[in-house]
RNA sequence: CGGGAUGUAGCGCAGCUUGGUAGCGCACUUCGUUCGGGACGAAGGGGCCGCAGGUUCGAAUCCUGUCAUCCCGACCA
């Protein structure tokens, strides 16, 4: 390799923590000179955060090839019509769909890839005719376009980054299963090389689609996820899927149903503290519109007991499974305006006084809408025997309903599912005597069990060993190379700048000499630079002749994880060594330095991992 | 898309209220002194004040529009 030297590195540092960054990792990326911004949510990576990704990508080829996955590269752009054919075109396109597209010079329409299930499907199809090739693991290292609704945090959420993908093939559920269990492995050491706590937790599966899911989530306050976790480890999970069990409900008094004056108490807070109820005696009504790509649109009328917070992807997922055949994807679930109902034709409701009764008639005669409600409840406000909701009147509600009472025809009940979000401190599902704890991580890994939707949208069939043509099981597995990266530094920084586990570090050990012009000191410091590279070390040689400080300040800001310092004692063949993490020095021989870095740093190399393989 | 904020030199900012033709710190260039934690002095280069209209004798400053960026929500590796 050639030789390493700062002066030669481009390296540009600022003093400034840039105006357009928010979190740490963002501000030390620009400010150690690794990233550039070039546009909204995307960047250019420089040379020093290049070496980083590379690194990473070595890593995780390691790992993913050590299960036998083989390494492809696919093409970023994809045609319409493959994405048609899994019914994904409209709800990526349209409305705040995430793929760039584009028309080419004949019309056909394109997009930029966010990730290649159609595309991998459509070649398994083509390749895979015999359970005797399976199963397989495709992945592939590459740059991935999302037009995201609002990019952040740098290299977090851009709408181009770096993504490792890998897509598995099986014969039956139960080889799939084998494989994503041997993802879950590799992953746990994927990111444990990478010197980054991880924990993995249960998710939802998103727009992708499938059964099983889990995330790896690295911990750090920055993080856009809340997850919750047992304090005995046993459960993980992100908040969008975690379940819980509910507090009991405060039994109401018994009583037969009657009207309540309650005016201008249109939330649970002022219901309750009006007249001393608690809000688990109550059921809160949402009125909510869900639209579709192709379908009309939906009102929703979800119940949940007042003291529960709806959960909008248990919901969503809820709607999507009972949504009309060829209405397409869901594309937004929203509470219903004054103004919504005008454009509608539809007289005005009173809002905050709505119960589950609502009746489908308040519907009637809408323009572009559904007229009858899709009717959901949350489990905890269907178990109630009685309780307070809105009597569907102005500044009334009524105390001591019952479902019987209220919707008398048992088709108008809602159907009772769990739509609540868990919260931190509720009792787990697994152990009550366990709560649940709050976290927050940033989402660097998801691992899914995909089954057959894509398989059999794309018609991608193999010849089972009894001779039936079968659709393949499919299994997808991503890890965010580019935002592993920046979660490394949000996991490890201090005051004065990056501390890189030294497996990720753009550069395993830096020499400064504290007075170039120093003869002795530049002389030793090139010698001991030059052994440390023949010893198979990552070293870098800070040649510039700057005074020591702005030396020292750099090596810290861009976080090079092992110093070494030829200074004034390099007359007599003395050194210094320190490290970045805890500014430890230590004073050693020149002679020594190797004997005495290079097992600590073989050591390092593993990251969090306890053995090599 | 809704709500909030900001656009002035490569970076960080002041100037705008009360219009008079642009300034500070860092960075950059040259010289000298310094030299183990972002040195000091001297001299210098660099700005269609986001863009387009308008008001005015005159606009960075006032008005209108527009674009961009950042923050809060929906999206996700």
């Amino acid at each position: 390799m050639d030789a390493m030297r700062v002066s030669r590195l481009l390296l540009v540092t600022l003093r400034d923590d840039p105006s357009e960054a928010e979190i740490v990792s963002h501000k030390l990326l620009l400010r150690g000179g690794y990233i550039r911004r070039i546009s909204s949510g995307i960047y250019a990576y420089l040379p020093l955060l290049w070496r980083v990704l590379q690194k990473i990508e070595s890593i995780v080829r390691d790992e993913m090839n050590a299960t036998g996955a083989l390494e492809t590269l696919l093409p970023q752009l994809q045609p319409a019509e493959l994405w048609q054919r899994s019914g994904r075109w409209d709800g990526y396109t349209a409305g705040e769909g995430i793929m760039f597209h584009l028309d080419d010079r004949q019309g056909r329409e394109l997009g930029l890839g966010p990730t290649h299930e159609e595309v991998i499907t459509a070649l398994a199809a083509d390749l895979l005719r015999s359970y005797r090739q399976l199963p397989v693991n495709l992945y592939q290292i590459q740059t991935k376009f999302r037009d995201e609704i609002r990019p952040r945090f740098g290299l977090m959420r851009g709408r181009e980054f770096i993504m490792k993908d890998a897509y598995s093939f099986h014969a039956d559920e139960a080889s799939l299963r084998e494989t994503y269990g041997a993802m879950d492995q590799a992953y746990r050491r994927i990111f444990a090389r990478c010197g980054l706590r991880a924990v993995a937790v249960e998710a939802d599966s998103g727009a992708i689609g499938g059964s099983a899911s889990q995330e790896f989530m690295v911990t750090a306050e920055a993080g856009e996820d809340l997850i919750l976790t047992s304090s005995d480890g046993r459960y993980a999970a992100n908040q969008e899927r975690a379940v819980s069990l509910p507090s009991a409900a405060i039994p109401l008094q018994d009583g037969s149903c009657r009207d309540l004056a309650t005016p201008g108490q249109r939330s649970i807070e002022e219901l309750c503290s009006a007249h001393g109820f608690d809000p688990s005696q109550t059921v809160k009504v949402l009125l909510l519109l869900a639209r579709f790509a192709n379908g009309q649109p939906q009102p929703l009328l979800v119940s949940l007991r007042g003291d529960q917070q709806l959960n909008e992807v248990k919901l969503a997922n809820a709607v999507t499974a009972r949504a009309e055949a060829g209405a397409g994807a869901l594309l937004e679930i929203a509470p219903i305006t004054p103004e919504q109902l005008k454009a509608e034709g539809l007289a005005d409701l009173a809002f905050g006084y709505l119960g589950p009764q609502l009746s489908d008639a308040v519907l009637q005669g809408a323009k572009t809408w559904q007229q009858r409600f899709l009717r959901l409840a949350d489990g905890t406000a269907l178990e109630l025997e009685r309780f307070v909701c809105g009597a569907t009147r102005p500044d009334t509600h009524l105390q001591g309903a019952s479902w019987e009472a209220l919707c008398p025809n048992a088709s108008l009940r809602p159907a009772g599912l769990d739509l609540r979000s868990a919260q931190p401190g509720d009792r787990c599902v697994h152990d009550p005597d366990q709560h649940l704890e709050a976290a927050r991580g940033i989402e660097v890994g998801h691992i899914f069990q995909l089954g057959r939707k894509y398989s059999e949208a794309l018609e991608a069939t193999f010849t089972s060993e009894a001779g039936s043509d079968e659709p393949l099981w499919m299994g997808c597995y991503g890890i965010g190379v580019s935002r592993l990266a920046q979660a490394a530094v949000e996991q490890h920084h201090d005051g004065h700048g990056i501390c890189w586990p030294v497996s990720i570090a753009p550069f395993e050990v830096i020499v400064v000499p504290a007075n170039a012009d120093e003869p002795v000191q530049s002389q030793l410091a090139e010698e001991l630079y030059t052994g440390l590279r023949q010893a198979g070390i990552d070293a870098l040689l800070d040649d510039r002749s700057e005074r020591a400080g702005v030396k020292f300040k750099d090596a810290d800001l861009i976080g090079i994880p092992w110093r070494v310092v030829v200074g004034r004692g390099a007359i007599e063949g003395r050194i210094e060594l320190v490290r970045r993490q805890g500014s430890v020095k230590q004073e050693l021989a020149a002679s020594a330095l190797l004997g005495t870095l290079l097992p600590t740093l073989q050591q390092e190399r593993l990251g969090l991992l306890e053995q090599p393989a």
